[in-house]
DNA sequence: ATGATAATGATAATACACTATCATTAGAAA
DNA sequence: TTTCTAATGATAGTGTATTATCATTATCAT
């Protein structure tokens, strides 16, 4: 069965301490200061269980690598900062986005990025 | 000084007639019909030149390789068919989407994917 | 405390889009 | 037509994110 291991702990809590979407290297960084030694296999292995189970949800921004968050957030939208390139969440989405498809089109679903400065840059 | 080759010819011209973003393996398959024997390493190596002359621009979308379009058009968006994966153009654009962004956050720029079924799918 | 085995960490292997290399081909200036 | 060399095509090489391997460690039911 499944044990309970600090390094998976302390993954998931620098997921829901973040507030943002994180990449895998982000997320080792953060988890690596409580549990020092942490590799980057073990990230990548939990990472892909927790996205698995519904646990996590990834995060895909256009020329990026996936970024991972907590799976129990409705339809959200991202803001990517241009300075330091962090992407932040964005929790109201705009509504008429089906009406500008061409005549034959049926839209089921969208994905919008905003981009510019975030607080603190 | 530059020369022109049936191959250029020939790729610029599957963008043209494609009136959608392409693949690079699109190009291929497209201008090879024109150019037997066309090569991948020809292809890529155009396509890069071009969007550095300003003919063509990148499209990228979230997980997705790079597409080719002319660089004469303005600010558009895109809508992806969830069945045959094409991307096709859409030249209207929504409002107000700076707005969205929490305070504190400068808007300078968005990206919009509509996804759904094409009409030919 | 002990044994079974899930999980880890180091690192080799993989996948794959793209680029470099180089011998050959083919524009185009003369 | 000849010559120069840009461009091509085949393919080896690269970069990089992710995954597999495997010896070792640590969880947890007993």
């Amino acid at each position: 069965m499944e044990r309970s291991t600090r390094q998976r702990s302390a993954i998931k809590e620098a997921l829901q301490n973040s507030g943002r979407p994180l990449l895998a290297q982000e997320v080792l960084d953060l988890a690596g200061q409580t549990v020092p030694g942490l590799g980057i296999a073990t990230v990548y292995r939990n990472l892909k269980a927790m996205v698995e189970d519904g646990t996590l949800r990834q995060v895909v921004l256009p020329g990026e690598n996936p970024r991972f968050e907590l799976g129990n957030h409705g339809h959200h939208h991202h803001f990517q900062c241009n300075q330091c390139q962090k992407v932040f969440d964005i929790h109201s989405c705009p509504s008429n986005l089906a009406m500008l498809a061409p005549k034959g089109f049926r839209v089921e679903d969208h994905d919008l990025t905003l981009y510019g400065r975030c607080k603190d840059c």
